[in-house]
DNA sequence: CGGCGGTATTGGTCAGACCAATTACCCCTT
DNA sequence: AAGGGGTAATTGGTCTGACCAATACCGCCG
């Protein structure tokens, strides 16, 4: 039923484009490149997988677009560092629909916060981080163990933060956080 | 600060593969296409807008990838419809970094959905859907007037569902949550 | 009227070329 | 020998044109 991310990759017969994709990822994975590092040209992947090199760029253009890679012109291409970027992914969905408004970031971060709150009843780790905003929420999201949750919670945050907000609290709701333990 | 979706794109020099996509992605707004609806080829979209065939595949395979529009091989690229399709942009994180475990779909839905009840307490109209999870849990959403939290939650559940599974939430969950009220 | 086959359309892929930006490297000067 | 400058090589960005493969279209034939 689900996927397994194996080398056995012939489930169905996915198009051409995505075993693209998926083959600059495990080259980069097993070449052991780290964020920063810069990939092989688009020359050379394009030898190496024996694609021609428009595949590969629109292959690298859609990794670009998801935060994956970076690309300079004359320079090369990067892997980037995931946890800073991913959120536009965020961007491209607001790009893409254009309906939606822009009081829904905040709105949408008050709202995964607060489910935190619905299954944890002791918040006194929090008292050390009560005078910074960004510190509080993010030792918040830290206590839920889930990878995927977190990481929705970081791509909407990081967003949010783009744009220069302030704090989404103030002083005084953070110590009614609190209050309710 | 926030970005405008007009016309006027002449913000920063964002470079020509993003305006290529927000180009098409006018075209087909203006052109009044709606989800099923098939676009203009890449010839012709290369030919309205002034620039090659490469690019403009190089922005469809992006919006392709996203989940906005789907191509069949001789046949033309259509316009998706978003609620049922852009939940590949998670799917495209769990093939991206891999390390998501799969048992965080049902734990993040849960998180989401618990949310919902920090801000309400009169749940009386959620009764109605007492016999079906996917219609109890939908109308829980419906509840929050917050695009981008619902989409979000859309695009997890979608996800959660392609694989199958069953109900989230046994009758007995969705009881205690009506006498929460 | 319906099935069938040819043709036009459309996406998929490739080769090659040229430009632009950056990087690498060598040589000259000091 | 160290530093700087300028040229050549590398690399991404874009385009032209071509050909293949799958589909859609349409008229012909039964």
């Amino acid at each position: 039923m689900r996927q397994e991310g194996g080398v056995v990759q012939m489930e169905k017969k996915r198009n051409a484009f995505e075993m693209n994709i998926s083959a600059i990822k495990t080259m980069i994975e097993q070449d052991g490149f780290v964020p920063g590092d810069r990939i092989p040209s688009e020359r050379e992947l394009a030898e190496r997988l024996s694609i021609s090199r428009p595949s590969v760029r629109e292959a690298l253009r859609t990794l670009a677009y998801l935060g994956i890679i970076e690309t300079r012109h004359g320079g090369g291409s990067f892997l980037l560092n995931r946890d800073d970027h991913t959120y536009i992914q965020i961007i491209a969905q607001f790009l893409v629909t254009g309906d939606s408004k822009f009081e829904d970031l905040a709105g949408t971060l008050r709202l995964l916060e607060q489910s935190v709150f619905v299954q944890r009843t002791d918040w006194s780790i929090l008292e050390a981080h009560i005078d910074s905003d960004a510190a509080f929420r993010e030792a918040m999201i830290s206590t839920v163990d889930n990878d995927l949750f977190e990481r929705i919670w970081r791509q909407v945050n990081a967003f949010y933060q783009s744009f220069g907000q302030g704090e989404l609290y103030t002083r005084a709701e953070r110590e009614a956080f609190l209050k309710r333990s």
